[in-house]
RNA sequence: GCCAGCGUAGCUCAAUGGUAGAGCUCCCGCUUUGUAAGCGGGCGGUUGUGGGUUCAAGUCCCUCCGCUGGCUCCA
């Protein structure tokens, strides 16, 4: 007898081993025919599974599991992508399909490219699976039977994916009407009952992607996918990728006119005068805030004598991303970071420990070669300014001003209003510097710092800085890529390499550790996250242009000048709209422009010295005094608000 | 750097190997405008670069440059 645990603690009883599908059938048949898989005691199975213990089983379906049900549905479409490309190239060799994110790839060795005009194709098959709603069939086999029949056939990525899986028994997954089936794949499962039960997919795109992500392996070719339960949420997603498209950064950036990429110069911005403004609003606030919580500011040279870098351990470590020149015969480096400079300002005279915690800030111009393929607009680039800093301490003071930093950076991401912040700590990587006595110190150190604020991170071992380990800040892009913003990264080598020292209480030559930290990141990245993030529509205090004036008519421009004319006194950044053009025209085009406040002025506002007031976002509008408006923004501005206007964070 | 795709007017996009075109922007008129695009006219191109095939190339082939999506890498 084999007795059932439901989720809500009721039992069935069998007289016999039962599968996944024969339970769900006895609790009802609208759950029957809705079920896609089972949980055995938590663990995710196929529906077919046989039950021959007592045990918990929960019937998975998207109402109940919809998480696990999509995973289950989208990988089940991995494999009838899979199916429909070797039919149409039978010399395909498949290597790998999981699922991911937002649908699933398949890895595929295939010489024949396959591109983009092939999709049709590939769907065209798919649907014919789909269709046909063929079971999909698991088939164990003892390790030692699998490899055998995988050597046979001649698969060498999924002999060696069958080496590396765990445990004796490996598993194939059969699609087909008769026994022997027609496709099959070695695949640990679980999968949807048949293939029928893929709702609607779309095959999205086609990428190269290295043999298990290592750049001397063969390039395979990855086909990117997504499938959901029906048509109408496959279009929903393609839509909010539409959707996403248009707060991009790089279609922003040039309709609203903030900056540019020339083909003179890849990968470094042109920042246009609209550009500019936000630019050094955003350093203004960084300045303030920096200086509030004690730093004091320098600034060092971009080129520096080569010499600097072989000491500061940059040659060893990061000359393939370095440029270099040549002044007098002389060889030079152009900086990547900003440490071994700022290195040379605090060795420049003796240091007492009453100067600890000494907190150096920079916004630091670095150039580093990246790879041409890695460039992306604003987000990746070759030449940035860091919002850099290094803090000079003891050991015993790293905790506190680690806290500290990381207080610092939620206060100023609030600032901008960006709240959906993601902590990485990255540990020891391969190529570094420095003892592991010392990594394991600097890294538990950073540890205590974050459960000390019991803050949630991520671990990412083996991408820390190669001169010590550190705290990352993530946030998202508008189509879901993740972009690293502030940094907080603990060092012992520097100091040790550049001969840094503070003199202490007992007259004794001491060490100082040094923290790098940077918040912003990248002003160039932060500003292209924040395009995004604020879809164009900045809030006042960063808005490029923050009011226009505009005339019903030519006959109201001499009064509209008189209104610009009080909002330049108040500092606003205004401009006035006297093209001869209908008040819906001057509407709309404010609007693509995303100017904040549109101040519409006609004879009746002229008599009653008053501006009708549209607001971003906004369909009604009310009469205010000139004075009374000026006063609100300028309120507004000094004090950030993010939320008057419509910003569309 | 690697794989695939793309590159036509300032922008968004058309053009079976056969005379490069539209909308918006911009300029000039008309209109004097009341809450998300008034009307008319005009300017604007050696089709990213260099080569090749062809009677003929935006279109086919090759080189280089740039961009897009991934991979490796990274703030």
């Amino acid at each position: 007898m084999v007795r059932v645990i439901l989720p809500d603690d009721s039992q069935l009883e069998f007289d016999r081993p039962v599968t996944g599908l024969e339970v769900a059938e006895r609790i009802g048949p609208r759950l029957a025919r809705q079920a896609l898989a089972v949980r055995l005691d938590g663990e995710l199975r196929d529906l077919a599974t046989v039950i021959d213990a007592d045990s918990r089983v929960q019937i998975v379906t998207h109402q109940s599991d919809p998480e696990a049900a999509l995973d289950l549905l989208r990988h089940s479409c991995a494999h009838v992508m899979a199916e429909a490309v070797c039919r149409l190239f039978p010399e395909a060799q498949l290597v790998y399909g999981p699922t991911v994110e937002n649908g699933f790839y398949y890895d595929i060795d295939l010489d024949r490219p396959i591109r983009p005009e092939d999709f049709p194709a590939i769907e065209a098959q798919m649907d014919q699976i789909v269709q046909a709603d063929e079971p999909f069939r698991r088939r164990e086999m003892d390790r030692q039977a699998a490899l055998a029949k995988l050597r046979a056939e001649g698969n060498r990525y999924k002999i060696d994916n069958a080496g590396r899986a765990a445990g004796d028994t490996l598993s194939f997954y059969v699609t087909g009407a008769d026994p022997n089936g027609r496709f099959e794949d070695l695949c640990r499962g679980p999968h949807l009952p048949s293939t029928g039960r893929i709702g609607a997919f779309k095959i999205m795109s086609i990428a190269g992607a290295y043999y298990r992500g290592d750049a001397r392996e063969k390039m395979l070719q990855r086909v990117y996918g997504t499938a959901f339960p029906d048509k109408k949420q496959l279009a929903a997603y393609l839509n909010q990728l539409e959707e996403a498209k248009k707060r991009d950064h790089r279609v922003l950036g040039r309709q609203m006119d903030l900056f540019s990429f020339q083909e003179e110069g890849p990968g470094f911005a042109f920042f246009h005068p609209k550009g500019m403004i936000i630019w050094n609003e955003m350093v203004d606030y960084w300045r303030q805030v920096n200086r509030r919580a004690g730093y004091q500011e320098v600034r060092t040279p971009i080129i520096l004598n080569e010499q600097l870098w072989h000491q500061s351990g940059h040659w060893d470590n990061y000359k393939e991303n370095m440029y270099f020149t040549r002044i007098d015969e002389v060889d030079y480096a152009v900086k990547p970071m900003n440490c071994p400079g700022g290195c040379l300002i605090y060795k420049n005279r003796p240091h007492s420990y009453r100067e600890l915690p000494l907190r150096v800030a920079e916004l630091g111009l670095v150039h580093r070669h990246e790879a041409s393929g890695v460039l992306h607009g604003l987000l990746r680039v070759r030449q940035f300014t860091q919002d850099d800093a290094h803090i000079y301490c003891r050991a015993d003071q790293i905790e506190s001003e680690v806290v500290a930093v990381m207080d610092l950076a939620f206060e100023i991401y609030r600032t901008f209003g960006l709240t959906d912040i993601r902590l990485e700590l990255s540990t020891m990587p391969e190529k570094h510097i420095g003892t592991e006595d010392i990594w394991n110190q600097a890294t538990d150190a950073l540890k205590g710092a974050l459960e000390h604020k019991k803050i949630d991170y991520a671990l990412n071992p083996g991408d820390g800085a190669f001169y010590g380990p550190k705290i990352d800040f993530h946030v998202r892009d508008c189509i879901g890529r993740s972009w690293q913003l502030g940094t907080i990264q603990l060092d012992f080598s520097m100091p040790e390499r550049f001969d840094l020292t503070y003199v202490d209480r007992d007259n004794s030559e001491k060490r100082p550790v040094m923290i790098h930290r940077a918040i912003l990141g990248s002003l160039e990245r932060f500003l292209g996250i924040l395009i995004e993030h604020y879809a164009g529509a900045f809030p006042l205090w960063l808005a490029p242009e923050q009011v226009r004036v505009m005339p019903i008519s030519e006959k109201t421009n001499e009064y509209a000048r008189q209104v610009l004319n009080r909002l330049q006194e108040a500092n606003l950044r205004c401009t006035i709209d006297q093209a001869d053009d209908k008040i819906n025209a001057k509407i709309k085009r404010a609007h693509d422009q995303r100017v904040p406040y549109m101040l519409i002025v006609g004879p009746s506002e002229a008599q009653s010295d008053t501006v009708t007031v549209r607001t971003r976002g906004r369909k009604d509008q009310q009469k205010w005094p000139v004075g009374q408006f000026i006063q609100i923004a300028a309120q507004d501005i000094a004090r950030r608000r993010l939320d008057r206007v419509d910003s569309a964070g």
